[in-house]
DNA sequence: CTGTGTGCAAACTCTTTGCATAAGT
DNA sequence: ACTTATGCAAAGAGTTTGCACACAG
């Protein structure tokens, strides 16, 4: 992946939340574009970018007249972030929130919401990381801001 | 709860381990100095700054004598949690773990070992904080460092 | 004594897994 | 056809809860 011009057939938009350009993007990614990965991939792709958890994502799936399992949609977000096409967002508590924004970023949680909102990268510095301990390298710096009601 | 002057009547030390301290401590937080809650306290706060588990903290009780529950131990990190003597600390994935160091401080996560470091709060300075959307404020700013080996 | 805390086991939530069936290439 | 994905339901981890008994004040 890495020298193809921005597709010219028909369209300018990153990503087109129609089938075909999913199927590709699938396709790139090494999984295959079942009705249901391409289905997951619509919802994920044609909002901008998207915070979800398996259960919400499986609510509008179902809603959207998809017929889904569950336990396929926790499969399809974890090969999604596999592929590189999600990324997993740590947050306390116990659901797992999956980010369609897969660059570097930071969040706002709403607390009492269970909500995220994308802070852009560029916003927020971090400076004066401490040296990592011996044989340890930093993967990512996670910033969470926790925002409550005023 | 607010103005007493730091405790002047024999000590030096922040927290003293013994069940004296500890008793006094609990009792100040308005929670009965019951035995299990001396001892879940002392090992807390006998050790410097911890990160614990509620399972972890189980296994130490029960290794170290004292008869204490799962449950109990749930129960009572989520109390000291309520009176300020504990921070949960927002890490992804499934367990709950809580910081004896209340103060404003980050972490350092080891990914694959499930451990926690602390980084000091003087350390890393976080800049370039957007405003928070309307109406709401920001109650704390988490820094995780996630590590890997190198 | 009186009220709060504890222990146990059952319930609950979120997530993963095993295996037979269905769908993609 | 051959292989990989899906669905279901059951299992699993971590955490919470309800209620009888025990202990602190």
């Amino acid at each position: 992946m890495s020298e193809h011009e921005p597709i010219d057939d028909h369209g300018e938009m990153p990503f087109s939340p129609d089938a075909q350009n999913v199927g590709e993007l699938l396709r790139r990614s090494g999984l295959r574009p079942t009705r249901q990965r391409i289905a997951l991939a619509s919802l994920l792709y044609s909002k901008g970018d998207r915070h979800v958890t398996a259960e919400l994502l499986h609510e509008e799936a179902t809603e959207a007249g998809e017929q889904v399992s569950l336990a396929t949609v926790y499969n399809t977000l974890h090969q999604f972030q596999t592929a590189g096409l999600l990324r997993e967002i740590s947050i306390g508590g116990q659901r797992t929130y999956f980010d369609t924004n897969v660059s570097n970023h930071n969040h706002f949680y709403i607390e009492g919401e269970g909500r995220l909102v994308d802070i852009p990268s560029s916003a927020i510095q971090v400076s004066g990381l401490p040296q990592p301990p011996e044989g340890l390298r930093v993967s990512h710096v996670d910033v969470v801001v926790r925002l409550v009601k005023a």
